[in-house]
RNA sequence: GGAGAGGUUCCCGAGUGGCUAAAGGGGGCAGACUGUAAAUCUGCUGGUUAUACCUUCGAAGGUUCGAAUCCUUCUCUCUCCA
C-alpha cells in the first residue's frame, strides 16, 4: 500500500475507499490532488469536523496537493446525509462571513503558503460560491442533472433518515451540488481524490460517477470514521456546547480541558488522529504500567498547540498543573485561567456571592450560582460557601490579591482587583 | 386546491379548565466514590431585590373568578387525496 495511505490507516482515519488498489498505485505514481469540503454554517469549526483536515496534513506532508474547498455555495442549501432535521436557511452574509473566519482556522493544520518546504503538497483553497452561485439552472439540468436517477438516490442510506420525516427538493439537490464541485475540481484543478467523513460517502461516490460520465475518468473517494467518544456522545459536544476552534467561543483552557478529560479508552486512538505525534511516541504510552493521565496530558498539550499555538498550550498546562497538581505547585500559575477584573471600590463595599458568581462563567444566573451553593459547590479560595447570602469583601483576597472562585472541584475562576 | 394530524420548558415526550413552573426520560450542574477518567448512587435543573412575585406551553385576540388545556384568526410542519 501506498505510504501515505498507510499512514492514514495506522493512525486509524480510514473508513472505506471506492477503490483502494487504484488509488495507492496513483498515489505511489505521482503527487495527487485531493479536497475536502468544509461547510460554514457556524462561525467556527469545531473539533469534530477536523479529522478530515487532519488527515489532509498528513497527506499534504506526502506530496499530495490538498484544496480546502470552502462550501459557501452549497451552505446555502443544507446537506441532509445523515441528518433527521431541516436544516436553517443562513443568510448570504452570514455565509460569507463564516467563511472567512473558516479559512483562518484550517490554517493551523493545513500549510497554505505559496512555497511549501520541498516534498509538501501545494495546499489552496477554494469557495464553491464562485462556480455554484451563477450557475444557469436550465443549463444545470441539461449538463448535470441528466446524469443523476432519482431511483438510485432515494436508495442511499444518507437520505434514509430524511425520507420518514420529509425532504424538501432543495436540500435533495445538495448531491447534485456536490458532485458538480467535484467535477469543477476535477476539470480546473485535475483533483482526483474526495476525502470526508463516513456520511459523506453517498455524495462521494454519486460525484465519482458524474466524473465517469462526464469525462469518462476515474477518481477516487476515501472516507473516514466518524469520531465519537466511547461514551456513544458525538464528538465535538460537550458540557458547553460544541468544542469550537475559536478561543471567543471556547477558551484555550477550557479547550484543554476538554482533551485532559477524554475517556480512557479514547486517549490512544486520539493522539493518533488529533496530534502529529510519530506512531512510535504514540506507542510508549500503551505500554504496561504508564499512567494513563500523561497520556491525556500529553494528548491536551498536542492539541492546544496545534490549534491556538505554543504559548497557549504552555499557558492552559500551567494552569492546570497549579490547580490539579500537588497543592504547593504554585498560585503563579494562573495565566491560562479565565479571569474577571472587579473595581478594588466594589470589593470594599463588598460583593453578594451570587452576583460575583453570575458575573463569571461558574454561573450563568443568580439562580444558578444559588443553586451552586445549595448544592455545596461554590468556593471562595479556600472557603466553601454554604450562605447565599454571604458577602465576598477585601477579606477574601488571597496572598497574590486575588480571588479564586471554584464550582464543584474542576472549574476555576480568577478575579482580579483593579 | 381538499381532508386530517400536530407545534409543550436545552432535546425527546406526558399533560384536554383550578392540586401545573408543567409527569417521565435524555442532557447538564452539584454531592458521594475516584485518577482532573468511566460506571454507579443522591440532589438540583425558567427568572428575580425569593417562604413571595414575574415570565413561559407556535403568534395574536376572545370566553372564564381561573386557560398549556375551550373559541376565533393567523402561522409553520407532517400525512393522505387531487
Amino acid at each position: 500500500m501506498n505510504k501515505a495511505l498507510k499512514t492514514l490507516q495506522d493512525r486509524g482515519f480510514i473508513k472505506e475507499c471506492t477503490n483502494m488498489d487504484a488509488l495507492s498505485a496513483l498515489m505511489d505514481k505521482e503527487s495527487v490532488t485531493f479536497y475536502v469540503g468544509a461547510d460554514p454554517t457556524g462561525k467556527s469549526l469545531h473539533i469534530g469536523h477536523m479529522v478530515p483536515f487532519f488527515a489532509m496534513h498528513h497527506l499534504q506532508l506526502a506530496g499530495h496537493n490538498p484544496i480546502a474547498l470552502v462550501g459557501g455555495g452549497t451552505a446555502m442549501i443544507g446537506d441532509p446525509s445523515g441528518k433527521t432535521e431541516v436544516r436553517k436557511m443562513l443568510t448570504p452574509e452570514e455565509v460569507a462571513s463564516n467563511c472567512a473566519s473558516i479559512k483562518e482556522q484550517l490554517g493551523t493544520v493545513v500549510d497554505f503558503s505559496e512555497t511549501p518546504p520541498a516534498g509538501v503538497g501545494k495546499a489552496v483553497m477554494l469557495n464553491n460560491a464562485d462556480w455554484l452561485t451563477n450557475l444557469n439552472y436550465i443549463d444545470f439540468l441539461r449538463e448535470i442533472g441528466r446524469h443523476f436517477s432519482v431511483n438510485r438516490m432515494l436508495t442511499f442510506e444518507s437520505y434514509k433518515a430524511r425520507l420518514e420525516r420529509g425532504l424538501s427538493f432543495i436540500e435533495f439537490n445538495y448531491q447534485l451540488l456536490q458532485s458538480y464541485d467535484f467535477l469543477t475540481l476535477y476539470r480546473e484543478h485535475g483533483c482526483r481524490l474526495q476525502i470526508g467523513g463516513d456520511d459523506q460517502w453517498g455524495n462521494i461516490v454519486a460525484g465519482i460517477d458524474l466524473i465517469r460520465k462526464t469525462e469518462s475518468a476515474e477518481c477516487y473517494g476515501l472516507t473516514f470514521n466518524l469520531i465519537a467518544r466511547s461514551d456513544g456522545q458525538k464528538m465535538g459536544k460537550s458540557e458547553k456546547g460544541a468544542v469550537f476552534l475559536d478561543p471567543e467561543l471556547y477558551t484555550p483552557y477550557d479547550f484543554y480541558q476538554y482533551w485532559r478529560n477524554v475517556n480512557d479508552e479514547d486517549v490512544i486512538r486520539f493522539l493518533k488522529l488529533f496530534t502529529f505525534l510519530s506512531l512510535e511516541e504514540i506507542a510508549t504510552y500503551e505500554q504496561e504500567g504508564v499512567n494513563i493521565n500523561d497520556a491525556k496530558a500529553r494528548l491536551a498539550y498536542e492539541q492546544t498547540k496545534i490549534i491556538h499555538g505554543v504559548e497557549e498550550a504552555e499557558k492552559a498546562k500551567a494552569a492546570a498543573l497549579a490547580m490539579f497538581g500537588s497543592a504547593s505547585a504554585g498560585i503563579e500559575n494562573r495565566e491560562g485561567m479565565n479571569f474577571l477584573e472587579v473595581e478594588r471600590s466594589e470589593l470594599e463595599a463588598g460583593i453578594p456571592v451570587l452576583t460575583l458568581f453570575a458575573r463569571t462563567d461558574l454561573a450563568s444566573t443568580n439562580s444558578d450560582a444559588r443553586r451552586l451553593v445549595n448544592g455545596g459547590g461554590a468556593w471562595v479560595g479556600e472557603t466553601k460557601i454554604t450562605d447565599p447570602k454571604a458577602m465576598i469583601d477585601l477579606s477574601y483576597l488571597d496572598e497574590v490579591g486575588e480571588i479564586l472562585l471554584r464550582a464543584g472541584k474542576k472549574r476555576y475562576f480568577r478575579i482580579m482587583v483593579r
